[in-house]
DNA sequence: CATCGTTTGTCTAGTGGATGAACAAAGTTT
DNA sequence: AAACTTTGTTCATCCACTAGACAAACGATG
């Protein structure tokens, strides 16, 4: 009792074949024999299947396999270099590009440190980077499936940015311009979404279905994997968890609201608090997260007690988050994540200490794997994925003989 | 690309099947024709469906409907009277019971003040009211066809109640002890998650697809209602947003956490601060919620400022759920939303003060118009869709000539 | 009141896709 | 070499939806 569309034999088919493709995806060799078993579809089935999903290259057939004491099965393969996605993840003060195979593997990697630009100037460093990324794509069937750009920002159900405020940008409708340019499919997301997403497919997150994943950069921004799904809210912008209040009478926070968790736990945060440490005459560079965990990791008791708090305070909205969602897995990622070692001690203690006994059965804390490329792997494996679904899913394509 | 499932002409009539019947029930009257223009199925299709719906009973035929400048059409009615629900809202200090059919209208209502009880005297009094309702319905096809619980408690995903620490309760089962009295189909379900279930279906929630219940008694639960499904998290323990921390070193509460929400926010808060105040010399009753509230109607000065006090902190508590979701709709609901005059302006006010404009855009916040039926009409449907669901979607009834 | 156009609902032949069984091809085991 | 296994294709069959024909029922019109 869920779904309003009607049923025939042709969803039934492109279901089936979605299927198929998925099974062959998820496991690196398989053959005929073991999709149908697998799947509880028909040999046959899987066969007429199988020989359209050849005839449009997104699968190959390798050799023969092992016998397991009769005829050897020809092994299938997903195709995963029949088209490249490329993946920009958008940040305050760099442009990181990535071109990757269909599964989001990475082929080439471009990143650009940037500074105070204005939207023309960061458009034209988006550019050359995207077209240094397309040049450098091997030739393949599909060629170039999609760009993905994920932006530190509100960003609607019809992807224009509404608001970037450490961009200074706003209601900005990067996709159209994008569209214009390229003419291809543009996928524009908010970061810590495309984050969530990146970490589900390829990160540490692989194999659960209910993850929060924190990004904790010059703010803090969240995204929701539910139920396997990435969760945007009624007009895509949930997850501003940075604006969640942790000190109802706190201090004052740009966004009009009072004693808001990026004020306590971010890298806006720390730097602010270093600002009015004894550090400033201990370092002679520039105060910043690389120079702070320097100092931590040469035995800096100031630099190591400013990572402690923003560890208790991560602890605090973590423990909200997990008494709120009962979440799987939760995932610290961006920057601030690379800090894990000075963080995780008061983080886990704090968290260890308040949680709810029956939230923290089943739960892993983890810090991102993929490092800084969360965000443009997932952009990436949006356009991928939609491609994808847009070849399964196409319209009755008649043979024009 | 999302199911795992395989796809077969029997998924397909089984869905188109639903459909027909969800489309009965949406329209309280409409002909075999017109469920075809608005489904898109094809005219045989439906009248075949329609034909296999009147054998179980699930719809009846009433008169010819107005003829459109043709024949007229036969018009179809979802037999709400096929069979009956009953949903009890087990509560701290009250159970209340109702029977409804099918489409969730009360046809009988029960219910006991209790007040310090063993779990076996509560079941005794849970035995009673279930008892006096099954007795009371009247006879038809299905009978009774389920009976719901939603208990004020950590229930997990086989419906155990691991914890209720106002009832003093733990680890207990009492689904399969309603099962092996009555023999029927039984749902045990958080009373937050049931109260938004309930809100969603009869209430002000009816056209909403992203909901927040807040459920403000004694304690605070909420229940999720995301992308039009109830959220229940990994293991069925989402939504103990009581328990978000809204002063990081607040008073500690019994949960093991500080600051938490409903130590600022619920009724339990709301009578403490009251034992405090100057009121008790004021009342020569009890201090309660209703005592509290005929004060606050007679112009005392204290019981206003309570109530604005905890107006305060719920729109603190719900300020972060709206920067967390992004929903529709709030709606707050239980014993507290009786005081809405007096808690609505100071948590507005708080609100619009602290919320990011763009959440703010097509939100409502709504005090429940269920009165405090939410819940058990709640549970109440949560049996008659099982029932529903499992007559539509039953195995591959063979004709047993 | 007869005729025509319209709408409703049923019926039947046809279509698309899944299924099961038969079968050939290509192995392994004895 | 014979017997058994496993793989993958082919083909007849089944099942549910579809299109279109058709009869029944109704309003409008002359």
């Amino acid at each position: 009792m869920k779904s309003t569309k009607t049923w025939n034999q042709q969803v039934v088919k492109q279901e089936n074949k979605a299927l198929v493709l998925e099974t062959i995806i998820a496991n690196s060799q398989i053959s005929r024999a073991d999709i149908a078993t697998s799947t509880g579809l028909n040999k046959g089935t899987v066969s007429s299947l199988v020989k359209e999903l050849l005839d449009e290259q997104l699968i190959n057939e390798v050799g023969p396999g092992k016998s397991s004491g009769g005829r050897r099965p020809v092994m299938l393969l997903f195709n995963e270099l029949s088209g490249y996605s490329i993946g920009v993840d958008l940040g305050v003060n760099y442009i990181l590009g990535v071109l990757t195979d269909l599964r989001g593997n990475i082929c080439q990697e471009k990143k650009t440190n940037i500074s105070d630009l204005t939207y023309e100037e960061i458009l034209e460093e988006l550019f050359a980077i995207i077209d240094t990324l397309i040049k450098s794509a091997p030739s393949s069937p599909y060629g170039i499936v999609g760009i993905g750009v994920g932006v530190p920002g509100i960003v609607n159900k019809d992807q224009k940015i509404l608001l970037a405020p450490n961009l200074n940008w706003k209601s900005i409708d990067l996709k159209s311009e994008l569209e214009n340019k390229y003419n291809l499919p543009i996928v524009v997301e908010n970061e810590a979404n495309a984050g969530a997403y990146g970490e589900k497919n390829f990160g540490v997150g692989k194999h659960n279905d209910n993850i929060i994943y924190v990004s904790v950069g010059i703010g803090i921004g969240v995204g929701l994997i539910l139920n396997g799904e990435l969760y945007r809210g009624n007009n895509g912008f949930s997850g501003e968890f940075g604006h969640m209040a942790i000190e109802a009478d706190g201090a004052k926070c740009s966004c009009g609201s009072n004693g808001c968790w990026e004020l306590y736990a971010s890298e806006k945060s720390l730097l602010f608090n270093a600002q009015r440490s004894d550090l400033k005459e201990t370092l002679d560079g520039e105060l910043s997260l690389e120079t702070i965990m320097k100092l931590a990791e040469s035995g800096n008791d100031t630099a190591q007690q400013l990572f402690n708090r923003i560890g208790k305070y991560l602890g605090v909205g973590i423990n909200n988050i997990i008494n709120i969602f009962n979440p799987e897995q939760v995932i610290i990622g961006n920057q601030m994540a690379e800090a894990a070692q000075w963080l995780e001690p008061s983080m886990m203690e704090w968290i260890e200490e308040q949680s709810l006994w029956f939230s923290r059965k089943d739960l892993t804390i983890d810090f991102s794997g993929l490092q800084t490329h969360s965000t443009a792997l997932g952009v990436a494996a949006f356009s991928a994925e939609n491609f994808i679904s847009s070849k399964v899913f196409q319209e009755n394509n008649k043979y024009a003989l």
